[in-house]
DNA sequence: AATGAATGAGGGTTCATTCAT
DNA sequence: AATGAATGAACCCTCATTCAT
């Protein structure tokens, strides 16, 4: 009864759950969908009437748990690009990131498998799309290093810190507070200041 | 003739390379024996008699490339651990990176699948150790932080910024510039001045 | 349709008897999945949806043929230890592997390879238990010997005689009769028969 | 040294001393020539050098160790057929067979790969031979079930009786008792006793 | 007398996927 | 909403064998 309740009706969920966590442990091509559906005791024709191929489940994972992600990125782009909002979108950053650690840790460490995923594009698009939301248009070649290192350390810092000794939300903190330091030091204050071509924001 | 004289001796050498260049474009996984052979116009049978498995061949991969990292380690944990040392370590990582950047660039890009091969551990010992050579022994969280992405960075660095544009030379100096940074900020110059024992914060 | 209705559901089955027979005719180690798939007209993947691997179509021969010396086995040990139960069991046996005769010119003629099969040590258990039904506690070396010279002649024998003109069913009680025969001799009626210790020849 | 002089023109020897055991603890089929030749610490080219192929190791012990049996076959024949001359078959054989245990064991434990090499004709055939020269020419089907049996055991006996325990010598004269005692018994001493045409024992 | 390098054929096994039920 | 049965393609690996040196 319990697990007969249980299941009705969200047997979705419970693939995409399983699948994640064994994609996250063992990888995504040493993870197959027998091991998925065994795990799961249904059949693996079973998870083909939830979804189309095993890229799919990928997809669909990817969909819902990156959204916080998208949302971040879509209310960034309508932000004013100042110092401020770049430290805002760390913050939050950090924070979308919790939600959905095991994915980005599958993404982290399977790179090479997702490059030829449907979704490797569109992953690699939104990193991209962040670091320019970061770095100023015309950044010097060391400030666009400490962008992409925050950005990176955001997402591999939490796996490459297990064996450290702390409280994980400790760490968290840790790794924001290191990540604003980069950006902060990306975004001088006062550089070039009366310099019409790039008028940015242009003062009288 | 060509042929024949470029193919006698130096057929391990060949697939190490051949392998190494579809390792790192493909992924472990998704690289087969076949596609190896096939690039070489070889027989799958004669890599096996050059390598007993397919982890072999990546073990010696990781043998022949990581050699100077290795060196690396060995002669830092005969130095002084000062803050000179420190750079001098990041300095020749860096330095020991650019040859062996392939390599990297695979270990990076396979985390997953390259955990549960014998090189896994070795790896994963190497970068704590070396992290081990950065931070100081009591260092605070967000010191230790800084070390792993100074680490990180020069890693991930020169992939992730295939996109950006620039030389790559000079791609490589900032990367370095701020993983510097980072570990001189993770190194204060004046924490326990002048202590008998461990005398942290001992001041009058 | 004729095939389509053969096929449904006894697939299983079909593909036992048809490794039986390949096993027993050309070994083991000779028969390849291929082959099987090939005379049955289904994919070697398909016998991998019924048995986990060759072994265990092996594993499965056994457990299904030889579950008549089981039971024999389980009978035998609730009986009293006289000569006629022995003679019984003899019988019994006899009549055991005429239903399961390949089967047991197959574990006859492959020792070698069924040796480091899983069933090896159960098959090798069973006629030590059969044996120790057979002979007496304390007998002779000689006696031993025609306890399991009377085994073996039972297994072997059918096919040893394939070159022997007759009737298989006269051969088979002629091979039977050999073999009470020895156990009978392997069983003196009056052995011991007021023994003080061990008095073997004590005549008055 | 040792070793340099050890292996001065014996290889040969060498080859077909690790293959029988090689074969006959492993069997035929799951022995590779690799083995055979990392277990003599030389190539598998070197095999070849001495062997056209694996088949040909085989057939020259079977060449070498056999040829005792052979010359008592070669004897049996030219003498009369007279129940002594079939006993002294038997101990000869029981002899023979000391010196040649592990390729009896090989023979006895692979008939089915055996079968299809050149050897397995030959060796069947010097079987019916030697079965040829113990039975009467129209003995009774139980009779010959004796005979079989006799050299059965006499082949298997060994290996079957590995658990039991006892000095090895005793056995073999256990084995051989119980032998001379099938073949006694197969051969009757008074049958036909008034037959002019088949005048064996012609007597007065 | 033996090696180093290679081959071609085939081994058992696993995979993502399909489809009638 | 899910299963049972099957497929085709590919996988890594091992084998006996060859041949120039």
């Amino acid at each position: 009864m319990s697990t007969g309740q249980t299941r009705r009706g969200n047997t979705r969920q419970r693939i995409q759950d399983v699948a994640l966590e064994l994609f996250s442990e063992h990888g995504y091509e040493k993870t197959s969908l027998r091991e998925i559906a065994e795990k799961l005791e249904v059949t693996k024709a079973a998870l083909y009437y939830h979804f189309k191929t095993k890229e799919d489940i990928v997809i669909s994972l990817f969909q819902d748990l990156s959204r916080p992600c998208d949302e971040l990125i879509t209310w960034a782009e309508r932000q004013p690009r100042t110092l401020e909002t770049k430290l805002e979108v760390i913050r939050r950053y950090n924070e979308a990131l919790r939600s959905a650690e095991p994915l980005f840790r599958f993404m982290q460490e399977n790179q090479a498998a997702v490059r030829d995923l449907s979704i490797g594009e569109t992953f690699k698009a939104r990193m991209l799309t962040l670091f320019g939301l970061l770095k100023e248009d015309d950044a010097e070649l060391t400030d666009q290093v400490r962008c992409i290192t925050a950005l990176f350390s955001m997402h591999a810092g939490m796996f490459a810190m297990q064996h450290v000794e702390g409280d994980p939300e400790e760490k968290r903190k840790a790794i924001l507070e290191v990540a604003t330091e980069l950006v902060t030091a990306a975004n001088p204050p006062n550089r070039r200041p009366a310099r019409p071509d790039s008028a940015q924001t242009a003062s009288p």
